[in-house]
RNA sequence: GCCGGGGUGGCGGAACUGGCAGACGCACAGGACUUAAAAUCCUGAGUGCCGAAAGGCACGUGCGGGUUCGAUUCCCGCCCCCGGCACCA
């Protein structure tokens, strides 16, 4: 009988015991890096972590099989907001509160048998690894990729702290939801634009990412090319003011310069100040700014908001045409794109189109298709399609792409713009007013400024705060022995940086700190990442793709340009997998609808759970859990379990394959088990096809009992039956390999099963020594096969051939066919196709 | 609106390079075993029509066209669903 939980605890306690899954570094072996996206210990797996996981565990444990040193580590996303909100709410510290969910999901995944090397363990929320955040942040302070400026940041009212405009999710908290709001705060940022360029064009060689996250990615980063061009601002009065006072626009338009024929700022532009402070009625000014403002980017995507502006009364001169052009503020420009103002090109610029309807601007025809006249005046929307320049002085007659490049070069000369790259993409702003996160490593001394704490002083502990009310100030800055230093340069009476890190850091890294956990000189030597970087596999949820995906290859770089690694990109293989649904919807507490793998586990066994959400739907899909699906391979284990059992005798005591000559039903068997082990072998990698594999699997169990049947060594129903008796050692030697085969394949999937069956049918050593069984091309080919026959189109027939049948004896046969033949007989023949060892096609008038 | 992915039986899904659509599993039905049930083993099944049956015919991969001896697969046009981005100048 099949009684997995004993198997199950047997197993576990046996790889732990003889450290079956930790590595070191050998040169003399190929490296496999399979990777998981580490956990965030909310305190339960849920069966859609266990996918993830047994999606790395199968490639792991068949890679080991196939030679590799493999590397397939686990740690914890340990900080973060969950556990200050648990600390406020229960009066528990954050510490305790996360170190007992880690001890409780490290025993769930312990029990689902995944081959993590443990020893390797890490969690973000402990000293010896945020002091490697801290270390690298002043590197990084030192080169300039740290900053802290003042700016407008996305605020989260309910996580009272700050948010990454990555982490605003349809204008909610990615986390909670919450609507976000804009305050303006002193802000450390990560100068990830500077590698904005590299980030982008590196990307196309992400050739083994899905499609979709790149294109997320390069959408995040959003560069386009353009010019800057300087309107110089004409003085309130009407006449011109010296050169320096000008309005900066970025277009990637140039060539429509003549149609511009205003120019907007955003509300934010700091010249709106100004001419509030100008203008007849300042209080108004400000108002209307003031409402502009109001409506931020939340209530700006919940429908369309009405384009509004006004006119400051100010004019500025448009470079090209020397003509004065009204300044506006308008509310859909923004403030933190390009250079916070654009000039009106409302001809061919559909939002200016808009704009200028509204408010009675004049719209100019600058572009038209050749042969075409466009009237400003029945112009139903703007033209942004091709055409050619007219009205535009010189360039008029010259194709819009070429205007572009000589005016472009036109600005230059005449000191009024240049040619431009502008991004979408914005620096990370990573300060946290919270508890729970990484210290940066700052010390704000009143007469040296900004100085980052000394690598001897790191790491800077996170003093032990025991409460936590939520409101106000970053909890740090109530602590006044974390505040109170003295300047590491002067010695003179400090204040300590009370801002912590986005949790983000803490995951832009950790795939190298595995390679090398228990450092404590470095966050990691140079040649243990040598070794195993870059990741071979890794996977995780598709939720990721503009965040961590996109932070981890800016901090690589970063590192590399330290000199620790010599690799750009970190991830060779990237698998996005679907979500686990439950009635249509997210595992999710709140929603009741969570499946606890240890419930699955106490039914039928973590390898019935493994193979399941194997088996169900192929990786990256998103799946309805349906607990009948586990019963069935829960069923399917127990076939395999009765089978193996029953034969185990039998194949313990035959020989091999070699120098045996075998009937008919033999061939067949052995033909199924080597096509069976070769197409198990590519569905696992490079397919990742993982529930197809499954499904060969199965069928490769089928054919073992019907060619029991056939053999008579399996009376119906064996459940308790004395084990099988083989007489002809043929058939005995072909069970075995078709035995063996299927309990080595199987054990990636459900390794307990396995181990104790390989153990069973005689062998000492494992299954990973035993290695990835090898497929023989001779016996997976055919004899013979059956080749459909169609006429004109549709299947008439099928005729059995030799698989080394030629195109006449194929054609004949096919003809010959009864079936076939009934459709022919007295019609022309026009023409007849063989594809080889495929089909027929006859082609009758 | 733009970008990406998808639409196949009652259900999850398979079909790798244009070649038998529906593998494998779930659910279902029938049979064997059993006093009976469960479990197990075997068998059946896309839909419709004809036939006592073996079997035959037609239709069939979101919709409409096209290319081809042959299209789930390629091309054109459209519909719907999911995900991402969204006044980015």
């Amino acid at each position: 009988m099949y009684h997995p939980q004993e198997i199950e605890k047997k197993w576990q306690e046996f790889w732990a015991q003889t450290r079956a899954f930790e590595v070191t570094e050998d040169p003399s072996r190929p490296k496999f890096y399979c990777l998981e996206m580490f956990a965030y210990p909310s305190g339960h797996a849920h069966v859609g972590h266990v996918r993830n996981y047994m999606i790395g565990d199968v490639m792991a444990r068949t890679m080991r099989m196939r030679g590799f040193n493999v590397l397939h580590p686990f740690g914890w996303d340990a900080f973060g907001l969950p556990a200050e909100n648990a600390a406020i709410k229960n009066n528990l510290h954050p510490e305790k509160w996360t170190l007992d969910n880690i001890a409780h999901m490290k025993g769930q995944l312990q029990r689902l048998g995944i081959s993590y090397a443990w020893e390797r363990e890490l969690a973000t929320c402990l000293p010896n690894y945020y002091r490697w955040n801290q270390w690298l942040f002043t590197r990084m302070f030192e080169r300039g990729l740290a900053y802290r400026r003042r700016s407008n940041v996305n605020w989260c009212e309910s996580c009272q702290t700050v948010l990454a405009n990555e982490q605003v999710v349809d204008g909610g908290c990615w986390r909670c939801g919450t609507t976000v709001t804009t305050r303006e705060l002193d802000q450390w940022c990560l100068r990830i634009t500077a590698y904005a360029d590299e980030l982008l064009a590196a990307a196309e060689g992400l050739t083994e990412w899905p499609e979709k996250v790149l294109t997320m990615q390069q959408n995040w980063i959003g560069r386009s090319e353009g010019a800057r061009v300087r309107f110089p601002l004409n003085a309130a009065s009407g006449g011109k003011v010296d050169a320096d006072a000008s309005i900066e626009v970025f277009t990637t338009r140039i060539d429509t310069i003549y149609g511009a024929t205003f120019v907007m700022l955003a509300p934010e532009h700091p010249l709106v100040e100004q001419f509030a402070a100008e203008a007849p009625d300042p209080a108004e000014f400000r108002a209307r700014v003031a409402r502009f403002r109001g409506q931020d980017r939340t209530a700006r995507m919940t429908g369309e908001v009405e384009k509004e502006g006004f006119d400051t009364g100010r004019t500025a001169t448009n470079p090209f045409t020397e003509e004065p052009v009204p300044v506006w503020i308008a509310n859909f420009v923004l403030g933190e794109y390009g250079t916070g103002a654009v000039m009106g090109v409302p001809g061919h610029d559909q939002r200016d189109f808009e704009f200028a309807r509204n408010y009675s601007l004049p719209i100019r025809v600058v572009v038209q298709p050749e042969g075409e006249t466009f009237s400003s005046d029945d112009l139903a929307a703007a033209w942004d399609g091709d055409g050619v320049l007219v009205g535009s002085g010189p360039w008029s007659g010259l194709p819009w792409p070429e205007a572009n490049r000589q005016m472009t070069a036109e600005a230059k000369a005449r000191g009024t713009g240049e040619g431009t790259v502008q991004y979408r993409l914005k620096d990370w702003g990573i300060s946290r007013q919270r508890y729970w996160g990484t210290p940066i490593p700052i010390i704000h001394c009143p007469s040296c400024g900004m100085v980052p704490v000394q690598d001897e002083d790191l790491p800077v502990v996170l003093p032990t705060v025991t409460e936590f009310t939520g409101r106000g100030d970053s909890p740090l800055a109530q602590v006044p022995e974390f505040v109170n230093v003295s300047c590491p340069r002067c010695g003179e009476a400090a204040r300590r940086e009370t801002d912590t890190m986005d949790t983000f850091v803490d995951s832009s890294w950790y795939f190298y700190r595995f390679c090398d956990p228990h450092n404590d000189t470095l966050p990691f030597d140079p040649a243990t990442v040598a070794y195993w970087g870059p990741v071979d596999f890794y996977s995780g949820g598709v939720e990721h793709a503009i965040l961590h995906l996109i932070y981890s290859r800016f901090f690589s770089r970063v590192f590399r340009d330290i000199g620790l690694v010599t690799i750009d990109e970190p991830f060779t293989r990237l698998l996005t997998q679907g979500m686990v649904l439950r009635n249509g919807a997210v595992m999710s507490k709140s929603k009741g609808n969570v499946v606890d793998p240890d419930d699955m586990i106490a039914s039928f066994g973590a390898d019935a759970l493994r193979l399941y959400v194997m088996f169900v739907a192929p990786p990256e899909k998103e799946v309805e859990w349906i607990d009948t699906g586990l019963e069935g391979a829960f069923r399917f284990l127990n076939r395999v379990w009765r089978v193996v059992e029953h034969l185990s005798p039998a194949v313990r005591q035959a020989s091999g394959v070699a120098g045996l000559t075998f009937d008919a039903a033999e061939r067949a068997m052995r033909r199924r088990t080597h096509g069976t082990i070769r197409r198990v072998a590519q569905d696992i990698s490079p397919r990742v096809h993982l529930n197809t594999a499954v499904a060969a699997l199965m069928e490769l169990v089928n054919e073992l009992y019907a060619f029991c049947e056939l053999r008579g060594v399996r009376p119906a129903g064996f459940e308790g039956e004395a084990s099988a008796v083989v007489a002809r050692p043929e058939t005995a030697a072909v069970l075995r390999e078709a035995i063996e085969g299927l309990v080595l394949m199987l054990s990636p999937f459900t390794p307990h099963m396995c181990e104790e069956l390989w153990e069973g049918l005689g062998h000492r050593n494992g299954v990973v020594a035993a290695g990835w069984p090898e497929w023989s091309e001779d016996a997976a080919r055919e004899e013979s096969i059956e080749i459909p026959v169609q006429v004109n189109g549709k299947l008439r027939g099928r005729v059995t051939v030799p698989v080394d049948a030629g195109q006449d004896a194929i054609e004949k046969a096919a003809l010959a066919a009864p079936t076939v033949s009934a459709h022919v007989e007295g019609r022309q023949i026009v023409k007849i196709i063989v594809a080889k060892g495929r089909l027929v096609s006859i082609v009758v008038k």
